[in-house]
DNA sequence: GGAGTTATGTGACCGCGGTTACATACCAAA
DNA sequence: TTTGGTATGTAACCGCGGTCACATAACTCC
């Protein structure tokens, strides 16, 4: 766990924390797939991201979803934070995007923390207002954005969170992330091939120019 | 000064940390609809709302307005928080809707309370998930409802504010915070008259069941 | 290869909300 | 009381994105 730790970590950390963090956390490896926190759920221990990719999600009154943002390496979900101090239930699903390896913190440790470690509080603090960003950006997107314009941006995020210019997803799983219908993101995703930005692929999306 | 701070947070806050507080808070009255903050400003402080309505509102690519939600009577800007810490630009702007009294606090006494008092910690934690909340419910409004439904709840949000059942607005006023068009808010203001949930009237609204 | 399953393509239609244009009503100042 | 500014009402139109229906293509397993 430790060096995993001091890869992501071990810049911001002074060491006492990083031991205190190797004695306390608890290593947890999840599939990609796999819920990591329900929304209505009340939040156990707090994660800090060691490798991997977590969607955040936001549900209406019918189940259907909604995409906020990705957390990435070496982020947090502020989410729990703020949720194990307040004993408040959770307002977001968390899925794991890719296989993710993540180092659970019991909450008492974390706010203990705040008031020890002068690194962890700007941790905490900055990881807070990433969080905010990210879903003032979710509120541009579908507030002044057309869903042609959500999904280029979507395509371009996955890809770059993938690693590669190529979307694995069928249209309706995009559909799904951005709350739309597949048959409306066929379309557009028709439109953008016959524009020459994309392939279109059985199970897969190849990016030429975006 | 002391008396407002005792009202609004001497529950929550113990002795020695009011006493900081008044001795290096600086009071700020505003009248309604003076700007607090801009899109882009360095922030200078912290604030603490002890009256009043402070309204926090999201810009587009053309200039227009969102409103996201309002801070009342003991809360405090997460924005500023965050932003602080991290030497960020603002991403909202915040007016006050009403005539408001806040008290400024140095942002580097701020961090220094977190790791010195308890209450202050919670009180921060608190107050980040509540804006956290209210962003969510803005993005569900957004996201997952009509404009009808977005309109009614803003008619009732507004009318508990004001702590009357009158909206004292123009449609054009409520277009621009709802980010619609003034057509739109006339059309729909009509249907809910013709439905009897309200009354129309030059520059208000009154409310008769929602 | 045939059958069944899943993914994609596409036409037809429709409602919400945005825009334009103009009429009307209200109010204040002269 | 006239005049001019501002707020509201309403008709006409239109495009985006949602739904339904169905065709076609691709992949899987016998």
């Amino acid at each position: 766990m430790i060096q995993g730790l001091r890869e992501r970590y071990g810049n911001q950390f002074e060491e006492p924390l990083l031991e205190e963090i190797a004695a306390v956390g608890v290593v947890k490896e999840v599939p990609a797939g796999s819920k990591l926190l329900e929304i209505g759920e009340y939040i156990k221990g707090m994660p800090l991201l060691i490798s991997g990719v977590i969607k955040i999600l936001r549900e209406d009154r019918d189940g259907d979803e909604l995409l906020l943002y990705y957390l990435e390496q070496g982020d947090t979900c502020s989410m729990t934070m703020s949720c194990c101090m307040g004993q408040a239930r959770s307002e977001i699903r968390a899925v794991a995007e890719t296989d993710a390896t993540l180092i659970m913190v019991p909450v008492r440790k974390m706010e203990e923390w705040v008031a020890k470690y002068p690194t962890w509080r700007s941790f905490v603090f900055e990881s807070y207002n990433n969080r905010l960003n990210k879903l003032f950006q979710a509120i541009d997107s579908i507030a002044f954005m057309n869903m042609d314009e959500r999904l280029v941006n979507y395509l371009r995020e996955k890809a770059r969170i993938a690693g590669e210019p190529i979307i694995r997803n069928t249209h309706q799983e995009i559909a799904y992330d951005l709350h739309s219908s597949r048959v409306v993101i066929s379309r557009l995703l028709k439109k953008l091939e016959q524009m020459g930005k994309i392939e279109l692929h059985r199970n897969h999306i190849k990016i030429i120019d975006l």
